[in-house]
DNA sequence: ACAGCCATGTAACTCGTTACATGATTAC
DNA sequence: GTAATCATGTAACGAGTTACATGGCTGT
């Protein structure tokens, strides 16, 4: 087995990965502003990583040469940003090209407690679901500002086209998962109204 | 903070409740047997555990007093069933009704390198996203296998009501993903025909 | 003055994975 | 007889979390 040479163990997590994505759009990032980027955008399809990851994960790109720290002294307070650098640029491509994509993973919190539904009470079923709605409201908003703040770069060839296809589907996903959402309200109805 | 009795670490994975859950369908399971359970339906919503951290929960729940192994020597083979109990029942409806639900997570390996795919070219994009179909269309079917095989006890009331509620969404949700992903390959259609 | 944000890091810990190890039973 | 499946576990490790610790800057 492994002879698939997109088998062997890629040298950095998937997370390392998606931070370096994160520093291709043109701009030097500190821990910080990286850690709200990853809260705008990646939370919705891969993590939101805790601060303490990125800190690690940024002296990791560092140790492989895939970012640059740029420390500046502003007073008495020092602030490292990170730029790509051309070996970052190469590796990203490379893990793009090469590495497995698999299937994506849900952890769906809401769909396991419905699994195991009879172990509770419909009321208790019906009140999760309904939060989950209200929850997806507030996930669709948050996303729909994202979105609209990619307008203006988001044509095919502009920096902010992915992105924004990323986006749009995001806003798809969501409107599916609602009424996924009702349809399940709908048939706990049938059982006791 | 913490002052939310719900805050309060619960005492168990949620991996263990999810197959504590699977044992509340009426019948005694080994831990291999738990294992292919969980590969058929708990993989799509949850995850679908290794072997040896099967055992890992089952020991976990013995310990707690969740679950009761089941001994039997057949011939020179000794096979472990187990069976919740009382106090697994209870345990496991507290967490449903108590604990925190929180939002579902995505590690979505197809969207994460749609975001940027400024990094690499359109036509792996695009490749990445028919691969993506193909596979959904894959689940699609292990799926509704799985549904079919409800089939007869999952009316309001009856023991699969739940899983076959959820199995019907599951449908829909890759359904609405193989949607979604066809939006954007015309997107890209639109960059370069 | 004080809260809230900006900024960086370490330590302990847990979940979950892969690799390893072993052996019985069943189907061909 | 031998391959696949059934069955159970241990060990090493890695990714990612929470808790802890520190301190500068900004707005009111």
């Amino acid at each position: 087995m492994s002879q698939d040479p997109r088998d062997r163990t890629p040298e950095l997590p998937v997370t390392s990965y998606a931070l370096l994505g994160l520093l291709t759009f043109g701009d030097e990032l500190t821990g910080y502003e990286l850690k709200q980027r990853a809260d705008n955008t990646l939370r919705f399809y891969w993590v939101a990583p805790a601060m303490s990851q990125i800190y690690t994960e940024l002296g990791r790109l560092t140790e492989h040469g895939y970012v640059e720290p740029v420390t500046t002294q502003g007073g008495a307070r020092r602030t490292t940003s990170y730029r790509i650098t051309a070996a970052g640029s190469t590796a990203l491509r490379a893990w793009i090209d090469e590495s497995r994509v698999g299937f994506p993973t849900l952890k769906h919190t809401v769909l396991l407690r419905l699994l195991i539904g009879h172990a509770s009470e419909p009321d208790r079923m019906r009140a999760i679901l309904e939060d989950y709605v209200a929850e997806l409201a507030g996930a669709l908003r948050d996303l729909r500002d994202v979105r609209d703040s990619l307008r203006g770069a988001d044509g095919p060839g502009e920096p902010f086209h992915y992105p924004s296809v990323v986006a749009d589907w995001g806003l798809d996903y969501f409107a599916a998962e609602t009424r996924h959402t009702r349809r399940a309200l709908a048939r706990l109805a049938d059982v006791a109204p």
